[in-house]
DNA sequence: GTTGTGACATTAT
DNA sequence: CATAATGCCACAA
């Protein structure tokens, strides 16, 4: 049933951990609806406010940020994200390999 | 029932 | 990098 596939995304999203970023089309995938990255983006979008869900830590492919950049979305999305260390550069979310690379060659000894 | 529109993704130009 | 074509499918008109 439909509500039940919202359900689903919705528990997905809220199982993002802070500081990490999911895209939509793996979001479908996690909820057991490969290929439907769309409705994710539906189930966002009409989600109960009282919900309360992160859904600031959903991106479209390439970690990149879908509102227009000119937005208010766009700008509360990326605001959201660097308060949680995340960090976001025109509108792209830099690749988590350089941060874990960073954190290796920093943290060692 | 048909058509247009999306908080999208992937592949091919 | 930019566009277009497809696939996907809930919803509104």
């Amino acid at each position: 049933m439909k509500t039940e596939s919202l359900e689903a995304i919705w528990r997905t999203v809220r199982s993002i951990p802070r500081g990490q970023v999911v895209t939509y089309g793996g979001v479908a995938r996690l909820a057991g609806l490969p290929g439907r990255a769309r409705l994710v983006g539906y189930a966002l979008r009409v989600a109960p406010a009282a919900l309360r869900l992160p859904w600031h830590r959903v991106v479209g492919s390439g970690e990149r940020i879908v509102f227009p950049k000119q937005s208010r979305e766009h700008a509360e999305q990326s605001r959201r994200l660097r308060a949680e260390g995340v960090k976001v550069i025109n509108g792209r979310v830099q690749r988590r390999s350089a941060v874990d690379l960073d954190e290796m060659l920093w943290k060692p000894r």
